[in-house]
DNA sequence: CTGAAAGCGCTTACAG
DNA sequence: CTGAAAGCGCTTACAG
């Protein structure tokens, strides 16, 4: 007897019905698995036609519950409205399809509570993976996934518990560093005692190893870096305002060329240049570890780097799709550096044509 | 004997065994229909204890497969990486678990097959309801969801078999267009035969009604609307640039404001007024039918239109909440027009607030 | 080549 | 107040 409130679903037992054969042979052929069943040809054939015609579409609830294997992934994510983030989330669902998984992500805004109950609720729907995309606490959750046995994968902030996949922010910087001296050298301008780092925490994983990029290359350029040119005064807008704002005021001079460590502490800068100086945003050298498509317009000279997206996600598959699993490990993508308006109107271009029905 | 490849997993029976019960009881305690049950407080407490000692969890698919409502909610919404759907997926995803549902949440690309076929896998992990959130055929998947007794709901782009949530895009565009007016006048600028409409296309639902406002608010001011002045070029970039390209070739001369239907739109207008006339680009008078937190510092007058997400959600929520369900009907939210540097900086902050740890 | 049976972890009448 | 049994729609040995 169904249950009253049961949906009108065609299932296995009606297709057999139907077809007059038993449940578990629809079963296999409808799964895949009647090959090594050796079922007949002809009877898939008619089974399969039977089932299209009666409109059966696995009911994938069931068939987790009883295989264990749920082919969810799921994925949290701080933010979706971010050029990087934004990114990520379409490209991991892309791919999770591609290999017939259904993605489920969700946005957690990197509040370690929020992270773990969303884990939580995942693994309670028997999501197969869970992949920490800039997650507050990677290991944490690893730990309560393996009690599970549930793998888990880090994305752009790393872990220890599992394999790692993030942008190689160290040689990010450094070639972005690099790029605006030569820029600067090119132009005659002086930028030794004149190059200022904004932005980012000095103990985050990114922003320490994007501080080493921009010394060494300052450093490799045959210059003395200026520990107090190094403003890592936290991500939020209004702190780059003020820290760049103390700046000029102790200095009493504009910079020749900035490194903003976000598209957010960019927004402080231009937000103060744009009220008290807007000819300085034509004259200043920019350089910004984010990208972002309006930003383009604001400044004469705005280099960036983008992280590369669609190469830490071939990456991050790759890992999941390899067998037996990898060891926990850190792999490390080039950053791309877009440093002429040229480069930059192509990726404007790009990302234009795909958002050409917005 | 449990499957071998079985995840160690809690179950009710575990429970029971320890607790000297059944299984019945168990699972009546831990879902929280022990009180019709009349079970005795004491038993509850003591199978609470003893659960949450063991760490269970319940099986979410086991009872989804039971009971028909799997507590999942799924959403369809055509790209993450925008300040409007971005928002519109985070504020789904945080009510959504403010209700105990699981958010599901995928992003379509306006690409009509990608949707259905997301719809589809959705439904066959039982999802209990599916939010078509800028659907480009919302009625089409109406249909298949109907067919497995699945509701859902429209967001942002009207349908006519379920409820649809949309912005009033006529009286925002109204309200946009009146407010550059009356800064016209009040700089004694004449518009009358200036005043340019960019971007989108004349037979989508959005941008005739934001005409249709555009028309009217000029009318109501007194003067006629001139028909030239309407470029409805489509929504890439590349052709608002030419299309505001070909119109300043025309003319021969500035226009004193544009309404730009949106922040892809602007972009094409501000890269061609970058490129030809900087010096432009503060003294027209801009509307955008979107809001970019960047785009403030590009332009010395730059009002906008922001659609109230909350709003929207709140109004969507109470439609699912609503028991019995709702007809098919339209619901039009006021959106936020945003027209002096103020209020601009008090939106900027708010985001920059919720975005400080980016 | 194919079917009957058991079981995944729950919920839901039903019977005490 | 509580337990035994059936069943959600599948898959998976097992037995022919």
């Amino acid at each position: 007897m169904p249950d009253s409130a049961s949906r009108k679903q065609v299932t296995i037992y009606d297709i057999a019905d139907r077809a007059g054969t038993s449940a578990s042979t629809v079963g296999a052929v409808l799964n895949g698995s009647w090959r090594t069943r050796r079922i007949s040809e002809n009877r898939a054939n008619t089974i399969r036609k039977i089932a299209n015609e009666m409109g059966y579409a696995p009911n994938m609830q069931a068939r987790a519950l009883r295989s264990v294997r749920s082919r969810m992934i799921g994925m949290i994510i701080p933010m979706y409205d971010n050029r990087y983030f934004g990114a990520i989330a379409e490209r991991f669902e892309l791919e999770a399809r591609a290999r017939g998984l259904l993605p489920m992500t969700s946005c957690t805004r990197r509040e370690p509570e929020l992270e773990l109950a969303t884990v939580r609720q995942m693994l309670s729907y028997n999501v197969d993976r869970i992949v920490c995309a800039g997650a507050s606490d990677p290991d944490g959750i690893a730990r309560i996934c393996q009690a599970q046995d549930v793998p888990t994968i880090n994305l752009d902030l790393p872990g220890t518990a599992a394999p790692s996949i993030i942008s190689n922010n160290y040689t990010g910087a450094y070639k972005l560093t690099a790029a605006l001296i030569a820029r600067a050298d090119a132009d005659n301008r002086d930028w030794h005692e004149d190059f200022l780092f904004v932005g980012g925490r000095p103990t985050d994983h990114y922003t320490s190893e994007r501080i080493r990029g921009f010394r060494d290359a300052i450093a490799d350029a045959g210059a003395v870096p200026v520990e107090d040119n190094i403003l890592a005064c936290g991500y939020a807008a209004a702190k780059s305002k003020a820290a760049f704002s103390a700046k000029i005021e102790s200095t009493g001079r504009m910079p020749t060329a900035v490194f903003v460590n976000s598209t957010i502490s960019l927004e402080g800068v231009f937000e103060w240049l744009a009220q008290y100086d807007r000819a300085a945003l034509d004259t200043i050298l920019f350089g910004s570890f984010d990208w972002d498509p309006f930003a383009q317009y604001m400044a004469q000279n705005l280099f960036s780097v983008r992280q590369d997206v669609s190469a830490m996600l071939d990456a991050m598959f790759q890992v999941i799709d390899s067998d037996p699993p990898h060891d926990p490990k850190l792999i490390q993508i080039e950053p791309i550096v877009i440093s002429d308006g040229a480069e930059w109107h192509a990726e404007t271009a790009s990302v234009m044509k795909s958002e050409a029905h917005a």
